[in-house]
DNA sequence: TCGCGCGATTGATCTGGGTCAAAGATATGA
DNA sequence: TCATATCTTTGACCCAGATCAATCGCGCGA
């Protein structure tokens, strides 16, 4: 509705920020021509919603810039935060027609749309995109099981301590500074937004947020830059394996 | 360890119970006979570890039948279950060497397996098997996340409402009955493993159970067979919308 | 047939986090 | 500058589900 084209629409995909990361990873230059004839740029505000959960999707596409959440409502208003899409992140799922899930800007946020028809025929001829689609979804099925241990089985402290922990660590990557000694980052989300991703009220988010900053284990500058000064110590209070060792 | 040689270890793939909905489904007969060379069989007995989390994995598969869980650890014991696998589940992550989760058998269980190395070469080339990964994994992802809204924000009551809902419908299309009017299944979970997906005591899955059955929710005969009398009125209970209709 | 063991149930009590309520910060715009 | 709105913090109290502790019951092997 608010949606206004972008002035960079005609974007080279060869010197896109997220060219490295995004679905469009793998391809080769005969391959983002393709990928540049089917493709759009969007811009959203802050606060916007850029689809509504069982909208009918003529589009997938890549988030640029900016930071959108994947939502999930009941009908008494309960909702739940099932994912946190930044940069480079694919948003809507191919060979389907209808969107499982809100989809909302929590920043101002640019996405890089690929009508869907053409994406999925794409798709098929094309493997370099559905290998790197596979990758990619694989990855986040172990985030949202990493993010079922949190829901299911952590305590309130923990959450947040994870949340904090898992921001810090995009970031990190996103950013490519070293990932240890201190960190810094501006927390993309409200307490309530914290709250629905985690499974709590907004009021215990806050509460425990003060409480890690009584002990020390994070600073705030303001209400949403958080400094870690130790990334060990907020691991531990994670309830994190203190060696964050992965196998392959 | 005890594992044994299946007697049916040549299984043509033409006549699996699988061969349909498994990571094979598309494959045509040619590319079938290329999986054959690459496969064997494992059978597990009820509550053997069929792969522990960190471990060095050497093949991936699919459950010909039998059920396994897939469960996370945290040090101090905690555990959360993050996948239930049924019959032509896939198991195993292509591209990685470890193990990130413990499977273990919940009941007797036939494995089809299949070498890595082959089957990341096969999945280079045949593109039938990356698709139908690629949207196994999606609908896997979509299950984590439903089940990521039922560890945040439903009650006892409407987790344990909710499980039974998905075991039921599991079964319901595995079964290829109607799936609507009385259905009725066999709990393939101790009340301790349920406990363990609800991110709940094994103590309150035994106390909603017995509310649900004296509610009428749900008839049980004995301790593990389970009857749904009016699957929407147990789908009420779940908090699940009503109609369960989704688009596309 | 008995006794053992594991899973399940049930009861009593405790507590982490929810709920309700009231201020306190910031920002925005008139 | 003040009014309004949004986000956040903090306090008091409550309750759903955890914890601790018996007990039950059924299947199995001797």
């Amino acid at each position: 509705m608010l949606l206004k084209e972008n002035p960079v629409s005609h974007h080279d995909c060869e010197a896109c920020p997220i060219r490295h990361r995004a679905v469009c990873a793998r391809c080769d230059s005969d391959e983002l021509e393709l990928l540049e004839e089917i493709k759009y740029y969007r811009s959203f505000e802050a606060g916007q919603h850029i689809i509504w959960s069982g909208d009918r999707m003529d589009f997938v596409g890549s988030v640029v810039s900016g930071i959108a959440t994947l939502t999930q409502t009941m009908e008494d208003g309960r909702t739940q935060m099932v994912g946190l899409l930044l940069p480079s992140d694919f948003v809507g799922r191919p060979g389907r027609n209808g969107a499982a899930y809100d989809v909302v800007a929590t920043t101002d946020l640019v996405m890089c749309c690929f009508r869907k028809k053409p994406f999925e025929q794409m798709m098929e001829t094309t493997p370099h995109i559905a290998q790197r689609l596979l990758q990619m979804t694989l990855d986040e099925l172990d985030a949202a099981r990493e993010w079922m241990l949190v829901l299911g089985r952590k305590t309130a402290r923990e959450k947040i301590a994870s949340l904090l922990a898992i921001i810090a660590r995009r970031n990190a990557t996103l950013h490519m500074s070293n990932a240890s000694g201190e960190l810094s980052f501006d927390l993309p989300l409200t307490r309530e937004a914290m709250a629905d991703y985690l499974g709590l009220t907004l009021e215990t988010v806050s509460r425990q947020v003060s409480a890690l900053k009584k002990d020390g284990v994070i600073v705030l500058e303001g209400k949403r830059h958080v400094i870690i000064p130790d990334l060990e110590r907020l691991l531990e209070e994670a309830g994190d394996d203190s060696d964050g060792g992965v196998l392959g």
